[in-house]
DNA sequence: CAAAAGCTAGCGAACGTTAGCTTGTTTATA
DNA sequence: TATAAACAAGCTAACGTTCGCTAGCTTTTG
């Protein structure tokens, strides 16, 4: 509910960027870069080796050649999202001064300029770990558990200042970090908004959420 | 990305209630039921015909007798999930005093609470649609905006009396409905935290993001 | 000439779905 | 009331398709 596409598509955005540098050169490539898009859009079970390679423009089979396995392509492409994910975070709380109130800016725009800028990429990190068989997963959680706790850490911080004033810190990171990640789903690069407008409103949500009356 | 289960799971809770008076009586019931399950847990692309019928005690090709396909088991739980989320909204609404604050409370309230307690309905309802054809999509799209716009106008008519202050109406619309949302991966009855209690706390974070300072 | 990257062919399993049968219960009629 | 017709709800078996993946061969390329 709320804001999702128009239409039944599980997210609005159509490219499927990957952040610099983390794409392989040529097929490995282009297999993570079109299976993010058809696991974004269809679902990891819905998309088939076969509609990955054919969108490559190379057989199923030759897939093989590349990654051992589906689960290892997915695998790859949530290690990118989460991996990205933190380090946004870590290098935005890092730059940002220790003014608590600007490292709350620093990491919620972070967060949804993550999702906005990578929304398949986001969408598929999200929605598509439960497919990943547990061996894979147990990795990749304990890099989300990492960003979650680079906000929490910031929200108690204020809290204990006296800055931010909350019935419950559980409660208010799980808010705030839902705004950013719904972002994904109906962000558009169209819609007349950049990422950084959204994530600068998102922001003073965020501090207002907190309790920041300034 | 924030406070989903500890394991890859995608949701925490693990009841299956559907609201009362919606689930059909005998098989028809059982099958929906073990079906909102395992939609839920595994997605609906992954769970056979013959999953769901095993856990209902028949075999696959007996769930025919009791529904047309397996897009209209998921059709008609992902279209109970949008009437009750969106009867409990209007409820809520037209029970409310005329006080735009109060009526942003009681919206609120009620959609965490749908969500917090129907949590497999409501991730089956949000993270499923797209799997429907879109003749079955299309008339449960319409029943979210409706829900969508009861939010969308009382953030407006706050706005218009000058009690909300936001730089954009629809972003704290998005804002709003996605804290609620994510509620439905995270929350569990063990918690220790009543769906009312989240729901009170979270309607505090909706009005300050609408910049209520009281 | 060797390695990388593609190909065809096909395996076994699982998928949604259909056909046709059995069984038990309800309902209408002689 | 007894019987027959109709129905409801399950079953087995199987259809045709698609799935992830493997084996083994050919082509391209450095």
């Amino acid at each position: 509910m709320f804001s999702t596409p128009a239409s039944h598509r599980r997210l609005a955005a159509v490219g499927t960027d990957l952040p610099p540098g983390t794409a392989p050169d040529g097929s490995r490539g282009q297999i993570l870069s079109e299976s993010l898009r058809l696991f974004a859009e269809q679902g990891y079970g819905a998309a088939s080796i076969r509609d990955i390679a054919s969108r490559v423009g190379i057989k199923g089979a030759s897939l093989y050649s590349h990654y051992p396995s589906k689960a290892h392509v997915l695998a790859e492409l949530v290690r990118i999202g989460h991996e990205e994910h933190f380090r946004r975070m870590r290098d935005a709380l890092l730059a940002a001064q220790p003014d608590v109130q600007v490292q709350l800016a620093a990491v919620v725009r972070a967060h949804v300029c993550a999702h906005a800028e990578y929304p398949m990429l986001a969408v598929v990190s999200n929605s598509e770990l439960h497919a990943l068989p547990e061996e894979f997963a147990t990795p990749l959680l304990a890099i989300r558990r990492q960003s979650e706790t680079l906000m929490l850490d910031v929200i108690q911080r204020g809290v204990n200042l006296g800055v931010f004033k909350v019935p419950d810190i559980q409660l208010a990171m799980t808010a705030i970090g839902a705004m950013g990640l719904r972002v994904a789903h109906w962000y558009t690069p169209d819609s007349g908004k950049t990422p950084e407008q959204i994530a600068d409103t998102y922001a003073l949500f965020a501090a207002r959420l907190l309790g920041v009356t300034a």
